[in-house]
DNA sequence: GAAATTGTTGTAAACGATTGCGGTTTTTTT
DNA sequence: AAAAAAACCGCAATCGTTTACAACAATTTC
């Protein structure tokens, strides 16, 4: 039948009214008259008119989208906040479009070429080695830092992950360890290094020492994680235990290790950090910090939300609560 | 310094052409003088000046953007995918939006209303448990299929299911293995049927009998391996080795008869189904079949791109080999 | 050297909605 | 019953581009 899609003139006509009133009708119904407003509707159904998406945020001056910026769409980690995110954009009528920041070479040219390009009202940020100020253009959209604290002027949503790193060693100090590793997530992120010094802190306020040979560099991916076993396999004196930056690199440590016929948690204890779906799978079930990825993407959405509809810059930064989950890959030692 | 955001029409007056000039420097510079084009672009850089897309997506009568389906955003198997898709899309311009198909009730509906509302140019779909009917729509969109095969007249991008599922009891029968059960993906889905009757098939053409109660009920998730695991240890005659239909299913499967002290694969072969990047890292390591998730994102956004620029509906389908990984955790069995 | 061709630019009409402003009614107030 | 207020609706401008068409200049062809 209808070969070409009902514009908004094609409703009126229909209805023998004006654009203005079909508009006012789908927006504000309340300011039509119940008449009018009915034969509006009718013609609304009877032509299958949707409005166009484009003219509409053309004319309103918005896009009616965000941007969620990820390093790495393939990690798994970010997809449950994504979840989060459109759980709460979905519903207010806003898109999320999501950009790969590792995709192309010349990142801070692509980023603010998104800040300016009006391609979206506001966009969360998920990667933490980017300097702050390529964020701080004039005239740009609402930003939201997530999983990162970068910066006192940018509103952000994060998880306390110096109390997470705390948590972490703390229980491993309770569970009688002295001598705790930690393998670290990428370096000049400020993920990974509040979690340092976290652990830093941790161990400095048990009078322990942090020896520097028994923290591992790594970059949260299990790779990096099977070769810190590597690392500590050769070591003379290896800690008894490991606060890892992420599950991943737990998981890829343990997967090294049991390989070479070392047990876990009998010869090598570990904790991770995430609690990713697949760690209580594991033998022996990852004891780890919990993180509420769902949460963190809710957060930043509405955080971001407000912040467009004020027409503000600025906001309120949260943080989003870490819990220890216990299961078995630490052991008791007693000595 | 500039409060506001510079318009064509800025560019415009400070290179002294009209806005036709500019917008043709922009887009087909090769047909504007060399000296105008300079003087163009110099006022491009300038005024900072970059091109609304939404104006110029309303004017061309195409939105740029590109629509993901996903049944369960949170799922990391898809985040490969999309990843795949975004690297595609995203250098012609493309953006790339999701929409989570479990988020609300009224699925077909908001479907019909993505098809309709011209909001993108094309839709990738993942979910295999949509009536084909409900994309019929005229005036919709074209429409890529991914890792589905629900219908012939929608083009789609799909992996080798039947073969993978006969490389995965291929395998099992040829290291000694002749009882053999299966664990399924949900019910409804195309994917797992593919895979169950490939299953079936394979164990047919060897002249072994499909037990009923050797095939469990799945639905890709860990925690329906391990349901799996609970009935797999009541049976009073078990299968020495199941072929999984996912890989998340044999994680939860093997974290849960691990658990009970059951060895794998010693007391219990696995074959997995993605390799997802975790599985090479359990241990044991577990054997899977590979699907190129990465490249079944580029191909069905290719494919779509393709079509949109041709304008037409359909495509050619395509289908992304397989291919079994060979790990620790199938035992030779002889007897 | 006139005619035809090619190259370069400007004019102005779209694209499809939203909304300030003002004009009619209708209702309420006095 | 006249005046004031409220409710309802239409006109037309506007959002920022792109692009057919026409105009004009420069070049080529005969």
């Amino acid at each position: 039948m209808d070969k070409k899609i009902a514009t908004i003139q094609d409703v009126a006509a229909q209805a023998g009214v004006s654009t203005a009133t079909v508009s006012r009708t789908l927006s504000k119904p309340s300011v039509v008259a119940k008449a009018t407003r009915e034969a509006v509707l009718a013609a609304v159904d009877r032509t299958g008119y949707r409005v166009n998406a484009t003219a509409s945020n053309l004319r309103r001056q918005r896009t009616g989208s965000v941007i969620a910026l990820v390093p790495n769409l393939a990690n798994p980690f970010f997809s449950q906040i994504l979840a989060g995110i459109n759980s709460v954009l979905h519903p207010v009528g806003y898109g999320l479009l999501i950009a790969d920041t590792q995709a192309g070479p010349n990142l801070e040219d692509r980023l603010s070429a998104y800040l300016q390009s009006s391609m979206a009202d506001g966009l969360i940020l998920f990667d933490g080695t980017l300097s702050p100020e390529a964020l701080k253009n004039p005239g740009r959209p609402p930003v939201v830092l997530a999983c990162e604290w970068m910066d006192d002027d940018l509103p952000s949503v994060c998880t306390e992950n110096a109390r997470g790193a705390a948590l972490a060693v703390g229980h491993l100090f309770d569970m009688g360890h002295r001598q705790i590793g930690h393998i670290t997530g990428p370096q000049g992120n400020v993920l990974s290094e509040t979690r340092l010094t976290g652990y830093r802190d941790a161990l400095a306020e048990r009078g322990l020492a942090a020896r520097p040979d028994w923290v591992f560099d790594g970059d949260f991916s299990m790779d990096s994680g099977a070769a810190a076993a590597q690392k500590w396999l050769r070591l003379e004196r290896r800690p008894t235990a490991l606060f890892c930056s992420s599950d991943e690199m737990a998981i890829g440590f343990m997967g090294a290790v049991q390989h070479r016929g070392i047990r876990v948690p009998e010869d090598v204890s570990l904790v991770g950090f995430d609690n990713i779906e697949v760690v209580e799978h594991l033998t022996p079930a990852l004891t780890t910090i919990r993180q509420r990825r769902t949460q963190i993407g809710e957060q930043a959405a509405r955080l971001l939300l407000d912040m467009i509809e004020a027409g503000t810059l600025s906001g309120p930064s949260q943080t989003v609560e870490v819990e220890l989950i216990c299961r078995d890959s630490v052991a008791r030692i007693s000595d």
